[in-house]
DNA sequence: TGACAATGTTAGAATACTCTAATATATTCT
DNA sequence: AGAATATATTAGAGTATTCTAACATTGTCA
């Protein structure tokens, strides 16, 4: 019962949508996913398939409880990893956005919870100055573009 | 001319062959990806269209020029998702390697950029303990197992 | 209410990726 | 060299994902 890539990118794009309107259409998650609205009749009805949405002919598309707790998981990753990418790694919104739309998937449990620590500790660091000085780590090293020296 | 994952998979798959193997056969690259070897051969059939690999009937494996710049961009990423995961996240080599592998495609080189940052910056963390005191994220909260609670 | 616009669906096609089964070529060993 | 083994290839199939074109249904507003 694994999941594709993309069929949890859909799952995710109805969950999103979902905090917005009150009902989900075939052509909002086409509009949200930049794709056809054939394409979306096509994932709806694996997904459907798989137990993961409702959707009646010519009718409104609803995630199961399953299918909200496969999407609830994904944007959990998701939002975690955009955190991560924003305020440790000190990226712009966007960027941050972007890279998280494509690291998501199959990212362990384990990294995630980590990411949460690692979040949480950089935190701290931030308002207590005499523990660790920096507020994320593009401000540490502003002027070295790069030059960290490794080779592995 | 832009590359599919799968495609740099193979890439990279064909790369760290290649430091151990002086000639790479379709049969080595099956072996090290697990898929039988007509699989390969599509894969590799594609690749040659896109001018990233060379292969005669019957023949061994080489990258091109454009191959292995591909393949090296990829293994840069890898190895860097890598220690990021295994030096600051403490997760052990087989998880680090799992993970990396699973995201190394599709991330920006602004993330990898200031990856090696983070990692240069936790190395110092380590050595200097009056600065910050961690070697890993694991160990500065090694008994809280995820509750630093967020909702966002 | 009827026409027009918006939305949804089906049909048919293409690409990427994978497999199994069958066949062809190379390599190795006696 | 000839047989046995290993390796490579082709043929044919199936799934997932996407598209365009054609058609069906629904919604809106004049």
């Amino acid at each position: 019962m694994k999941l594709t890539i993309k069929e949890e990118d859909y799952l995710e794009t109805i969950y999103r949508l979902s905090a917005n309107l009150d009902s989900i259409r075939i052509s909002d998650i086409a509009r949200s996913r930049g794709v056809t609205m054939p394409t979306v009749i096509s994932a709806i009805s694996r997904l459907k398939e798989s137990g993961m949405v409702n959707q009646s002919y010519y009718g409104k598309v609803y995630l199961t409880a399953a299918g909200k707790e496969a999407a609830t998981e994904v944007y959990e990753t998701h939002s975690i990893l955009r955190l991560f990418f924003g305020e440790v790694l000190g990226l712009s919104m966007e960027a941050s956005e972007e890279n998280a739309c494509k690291v998501e998937h199959g990212i362990s449990r384990e990294v995630i919870e980590r990411l949460k620590k690692l979040i949480y500790f950089m935190r701290n660091c931030s308002s207590k100055a005499e523990n660790c000085r920096f507020r994320n780590i593009d401000n540490v090293f502003p002027q070295s573009d790069g030059e960290t020296g490794f080779n592995q």
